[in-house]
DNA sequence: ACGTTGACCTATA
DNA sequence: GTATAGGCCAACG
């Protein structure tokens, strides 16, 4: 009954809102959520989108597989990332996020290893 | 429709 | 540890 045929954009927008408050994930985790491994690049691309597409979408939780704010300079302002992390009681040194193993947040091992019993 | 681009990741040197 | 190359796949021009 669901359309489950939605663009590349919505599922990932889908799993970064998933994404609790304090926490991070990274474009692979992401990509592998969505089974493609390897194209990364694409949920960047989509969190390119993120700017014309409606609802907000907490992109400055998403950072690549070093914990660093690569997308910082894509943002609306390029502090905003950062700020936004801060807010977050999410530390941030020189582009990078403090114990990012710590606040590593994988889709796949948070929203997978629980039953899909109802989704 | 084809070619380029892209907020990545992995591997090799 | 830095530098370069390849791959991956969808959207954009």
């Amino acid at each position: 009954m669901a359309k489950k045929e939605k663009n590349f954009f919505e599922r990932v927008f889908d799993v970064v809102r998933k994404i609790p408050a304090g926490r991070v994930t990274s474009y692979g985790a992401i990509a592998e959520y969505l089974g493609s491994k390897g194209s990364s690049r694409m949920v960047g691309w989509a969190m390119n989108a993120s700017h014309t597409t409606r609802g907000f979408i907490p992109a400055h939780r998403v950072v690549n597989r070093n914990g660093q704010l690569t997308g910082r300079l894509n943002f609306p302002h390029p502090d905003l990332m950062e700020e936004l992390l801060n807010n977050e009681h999410v530390r941030v040194e020189n582009n990078q996020v403090v114990d990012f193993k710590e606040k590593f947040w994988d889709p796949n091992t948070e929203l997978r290893k629980k039953k899909r019993t109802s989704k």
